[in-house]
DNA sequence: GATGAAATCCGAGTCAC
DNA sequence: GTGACTCGGATTTCATC
């Protein structure tokens, strides 16, 4: 089912990563190829999951969400269980961009935006500890940000 | 100039974040507003900054970038030069995805994605710690991907 | 299997109001 | 802000290789 991508195809994903709006014309210009091959190749790689999704990058200084934050989480107890709760939780908290299971010295990161640090330290204190098996946190301000969410590189 | 934005902007932004392929005449509709109206109203979005990009989201793992890594970085120095000559490298590290600079242990944290560990390896020996002014790093390999570059919420 | 040319249809973009 | 109009692109059909 999910077969090969030819240079076509990974042409098109680069363009598509770097600009989602490019109407099928100006694409299939861009590689060479016909309006119609062109929509039925991207509509392949929709259908095939190599597009996720497309979405809008909002610029959060404008939305009022200017302040990241990178969390380390170390929890109670290392069990199936906890690490299930935990993860359960944490997906509902709307202010979490990522998420991941570590290796290291942390059992979680959390990457986090909120609009500024006195709305972290509020979200810290009533919604991060009280997360399900949390027995530490080590927070991170991010007080630069060099890159933040650099298109993927294949 | 850039203006506020009432209801029907956040909901446009919301749902464009949502799906950016969301045609004016979709959108249109689901804002109750006429597609004259929406169009204007998007292209007002665009040309004051709230959206900076629209991005096909591709699957890591489609195109054999199935690892994410985490690297807390510490530098030699902290002069303002050494700051700006790390920086400036980083950002030409096409594997890079985040780079902040952070307060507390570390100076800077990354978002790194690649192939696998092995590449990792290779990369972290011949890029990462010869990134001017590195005194150390530590690693934390990604487990699981709990939540992945979640949509902002505003 | 794939493609491209042509035909149809619908939405983008612009106008007057 | 809306409605109408025009034009160009999206999508489908179909012949072809």
């Amino acid at each position: 089912m999910t077969s090969e991508l030819d240079r076509i195809d990974l042409k098109m994903l680069r363009l598509l990563q770097n600009n989602g709006r490019l109407s099928n014309a100006e694409l299939a210009q861009l590689v060479d190829v016909s309006a119609a091959t062109c929509h039925r190749r991207t509509q392949r790689l929709f259908e095939e999951g190599y597009i996720k999704s497309v979405r809008a990058m909002i610029e959060p200084l404008k939305v009022d969400r200017g302040a990241l934050v990178m969390v380390g989480v170390v929890l109670d107890r290392s069990t199936p269980e906890s690490f299930g709760a935990f993860e359960k939780a944490v997906a509902k908290l709307s202010f979490v961009l990522d998420c991941n299971l570590v290796a290291g010295d942390f059992d979680y990161f959390l990457k986090i935006r909120v609009r500024d640090m006195a709305d972290f330290n509020r979200i810290h204190g009533t919604q991060l500890i009280a997360l399900p098996g949390v027995r530490q946190t080590r927070t991170f301000f991010v007080m630069k940000e060099v890159v933040d969410n650099a298109p993927l590189n294949f």
